[in-house]
DNA sequence: GCAAAAATTTATGCTATGATTGATGACATA
DNA sequence: TATGTCATCAATCATAGCATAAATTTTTGC
């Protein structure tokens, strides 16, 4: 018999930060995901034989780890229900941006497929949450798109902002607050060198925002 | 600090099966509950305590449990969470009535309190869920009807069908499938001795149905 | 190319939740 | 007051999800 049984919510944490963390690195050591869950590495070295038991976690000792297919596929449908949920709460709930994340965290655990799938009808199928971030399908697939930071855009050219990468929500709520809305359009007036001020034309209006900010704030050119 | 912490699953599946059976009886035993949740006796001895100490039971040994005031409001915010959900999914996402009930009770307990008033507000502040039973409101008010079981309604008398009591969802597609539905008219044309069949006038068709089934399809005298 | 430092794993164990079985105790009532 | 039913107590188990301390492997700096 399969076990199709859903996981627990930390294994769905683990397998969660360990799709995001290699997407950087090309297998993940057990101190990355020590820091990204909070957790001891003895725990984290614990919970990825676990994982293997299950197929989910390709795993060698003191060489780090990788999702297997199966994993990957989990992590797909993870972050498919937190996306999709995000952006439900938002378009129908009336939910704003920085309320979504920790709603959302609690009820991708709790809701079935059948329940993803009647939302994203409702929704017509999105291919990006509220954030930018890409909605995987049904099937995993994920859209592809050309962004590039507020950082390193040239000067004058238009551009349409696309995704808004904030490591917390005061953060998010920092750029909002500062009239940056996903979809406007935006372009930069000037930059500052050694990784200074930048200086934006946004909506009519003249923004400066520092560097660290512009570099996560993803725009497609236009 | 007030300890507003939530409740864990079983814990909530405990209050509300202690609130349902103290419908019926003054207090509850631990007989009762064992069969009502299908766990041992002393399981249910052990929660009690444990209930015990979060003051949301009234336990006294050998002498049967009742919630607190403080275990009842409990009892009507998760009663209430979970007919919204059921709402809701009717409603807005497209479910059957017999798929509603498995969702919401894995819903019930991952929503937050903003989740619940959001979708109280979408859906209008609704008073009865899809089966016809009564949405407790914010505030634990629960709305009061006078309705009577198609098995004694007095014959030829017009009735509304105001709620299901269905004790599975076999059976309610059963009763559905006959073509009750809520909010839809009957009479009853006749009715045999001995709790024997009754016949009802149902959309203009004569339909017959057993007098268990006439039991629990409760009505609105009009 | 080796020793020290860093990273990782092993071994062990703790805590909480939610259940169990088997023995004992309470109580209603005939 | 004896007896059968119901309930409680005591002991235990399973599992998840973590932790600390010690041992081990890999990496790095010289």
């Amino acid at each position: 018999m399969e076990k199709k049984k859903s996981a627990s919510e930390s294994v769905e944490h683990f397998v969660k930060a360990v799709y995001k963390l290699q997407q950087e690195h090309d297998r993940v050591s057990t101190n990355a995901l020590k820091d990204e869950l909070n957790i001891t590495a003895p725990s984290v070295t614990d919970m990825a034989k676990r994982l293997v038991k299950d197929d989910l976690l390709d795993y060698r000792k003191y060489h780090g780890m990788r999702l297997t297919d199966e994993g990957e596929a989990m992590a797909l449908q993870i972050i498919r229900r937190h996306r999709l949920i995000e952006l439900y709460l938002v378009t129908e709930l009336g939910y704003e941006l920085h309320e979504v994340h920790e709603e959302a965290d609690g009820l991708e655990h709790a809701v079935s497929s059948r329940f993803i799938e009647a939302i994203s009808d409702k929704l017509g199928h999105p291919k990006f949450d509220p954030h930018g971030d890409p909605i995987p399908a049904a099937d995993g697939a994920i859209a592809q798109r050309d962004l590039q930071p507020l950082s390193t855009i040239p000067l004058t050219q238009p551009a349409q902002i696309s995704r808004l990468i904030a490591p917390d929500d005061e953060m998010l709520q920092y750029i909002l607050d500062r009239g940056f809305a996903l979809n406007s359009q935006v372009h930069v007036t000037a930059r500052d060198p050694y990784d200074g001020p930048v200086t934006v034309q946004l909506d009519g209006n003249k923004t400066i925002i520092g560097f660290n900010i512009a570099e996560i704030i993803l725009v497609e050119l236009l």
